[in-house]
Parts: structure tokens; C-alpha cells; sequence
DNA sequence: CTAATAGTTGAACGGTTGTTCAACTATTGA
DNA sequence: TCAATAGTTGAACAACCGTTCAACTATTAG
């Protein structure tokens, strides 16, 4: 899901200054996947629209018509929006009809949001600005 | 920092199905600059060399050299990518001759990579995959 | 001074992404 | 059955983003 550039050959023309350190490091990284997949998540919740969303969804379970009115935005810029968040199971839905009502899938989200607000909040001011 | 989409009219072809739950959840929405903030935090950690950038510095403060020899790209990548973590606050750097050395600005990083981390893990298997 | 090296920077490129638009499905009510 | 409404979907478009490339600065060594 994110833009691939596959260098020809992954070369550098450094002296490779600190053979040790990056050879400690080397030991101390996590797994490819799971870096990707921290980022794949993070590309998720990188979006001001879903973030709005997924906060209107943790304060009440809404149908797209609700969301659409309390965003002010279209159906279909809202559903695509849904569609995604539905994809990486942070929704959930249930259908009564006509309509269909949202609501968030697990507890995830509030403790990402939690420690996130926390770095926003004190970021204030520190900012390149 | 994100596409903006200005629409002509916030219009909705809604009828505004649920009119007292959209009240009652704009009421507990947080600020608009708030959440913009969050996603615009989150759009930075949503790129996997940057994840890989923050891991590395994590272990160990390492120079430009060191990094693009650890994670196989060319300096000029990743010294993009650390003026954007810079700008953010995410990374600081000494001096020293020649040699630049990064390193994490604070321990937010550690927090959110936790929270994050726990979700992605608790998520296998139960992703569209 | 000169060569060499660490790192930065801006333009350019191709791939990605969010919204719009129009067409579509599904369900309800008359 | 037929009109109306909730929601979805795919194509298209413009904005955005990460890497590459080449040119650049800064510092060190001779």
C-alpha cells in the first residue's frame, strides 16, 4: 500500500562510519512486517476526515447520513471513507433496512488517540511552527 | 499538510436522519485544529522508511552515514526524511566536525509505537487480509 | 589552496490518495 | 409495480508524497 522504490542496487557511497553501532542496531530492529505494518496503520489514522470519523463514532454509533451532516460532507465521500476504515476492522456495521449504522470495533483506537493527543498537546509551541 | 478538498457548498441530500444524535455528538467533538493535528501527527509516522528511521534511532543515536548503510537507501532519502522528522520534533541532531549525529527528541515516539504496536499484533489474522 | 567526504537542498518523476460525479443496488412505502 | 431514499462503487482529476539526481555547502586533511 505504499509507494515501492526499488533501488536498481541499495548502494552508498559511504565509509560505513560506525560499522559497530549500525551492526548493533542491525540486532535491535524489529521485523520488516511489522514496521510496515505500524506504518500501514499510522496511514490509516493519517487523515483528518477519518480521524473525524472515528471520533464521531467513539462518541455514538451513526449511520452515513449522520456522519455526512455532522462532517459536511457528501455520502459517497463519507462511504469511501467507511470502506476503509471497515477494510482494517476500526468499524464495524449493522444494517436496519435502508440504513446503515457505524460504530468503532474495538477499544484500539481510543488508546492510540490517547497517546497521540498526548504528543500533540505537548508539542504546542515546541513546533517548527 | 493535507489535500484540501474545498467544496463549493457543504451541501447533503441527507434528511438529516438522526437530528438528535448528530446534536448530542457535536457536542463532543473535540476542536477542529485538534484533530487536524492528530492526523497531520499520525501522517508522519505513516511511512514505513520514517518507522524505520525512529526504530533505528530508538536503539541508538547514528549519523547520516550510519542510517543509509542500516536501512539501504541513499543519504540524500534519508536526510529528507530527517528534516521532516526534525520539523516535527521527533528527532534532534549534534554536531560534530563533519558527522551529524540524530537522535529521538523525547520519549512520545516510544508511547505511540506501543499503543500502535499492540494494535497491529492483536490485528493479524483478523485483517481483510 | 585543493581534494575529499558528510550532509543538505530543490527540481523532477511517477505512484498514491481523497473527493467528486454519475451510475448503480437495495430497501421501503404507497 | 413504481417512486423515493440510503448507501455503494468505479472512473477521473487534481493535489500530494517519497525517491532520485545533480548541484550545492561545510568541514577536514594534506
Amino acid at each position: 500500500m505504499q509507494q515501492s522504490y526499488m533501488p536498481e542496487i541499495a548502494v552508498c557511497d559511504c565509509e560505513s562510519i560506525h560499522e559497530d553501532v549500525v551492526a548493533a542496531v542491525r540486532g535491535q530492529m524489529p521485523e520488516e512486517d511489522l514496521m510496515i505494518d505500524m506504518a500501514e496503520a499510522f496511514r490509516i489514522f493519517g487523515d483528518s476526515t477519518r480521524v473525524r470519523v472515528l471520533f464521531a463514532l467513539k462518541a455514538h454509533e451513526m449511520c452515513v447520513c449522520d456522519i455526512s451532516v455532522l462532517l459536511g460532507m457528501t455520502k459517497s465521500a463519507v462511504s469511501h471513507q467507511l470502506r476503509i476504515l471497515k477494510q482494517v476492522n476500526l468499524v464495524k456495521y449493522r444494517k436496519v433496512g435502508r440504513v446503515v449504522y457505524y460504530s468503532l470495533a474495538d477499544e484500539h483506537v481510543e488508546t492510540i488517540f490517547s497517546a497521540c493527543m498526548e504528543h500533540v498537546m505537548e508539542d504546542e509551541g515546541g513546533k517548527a511552527k
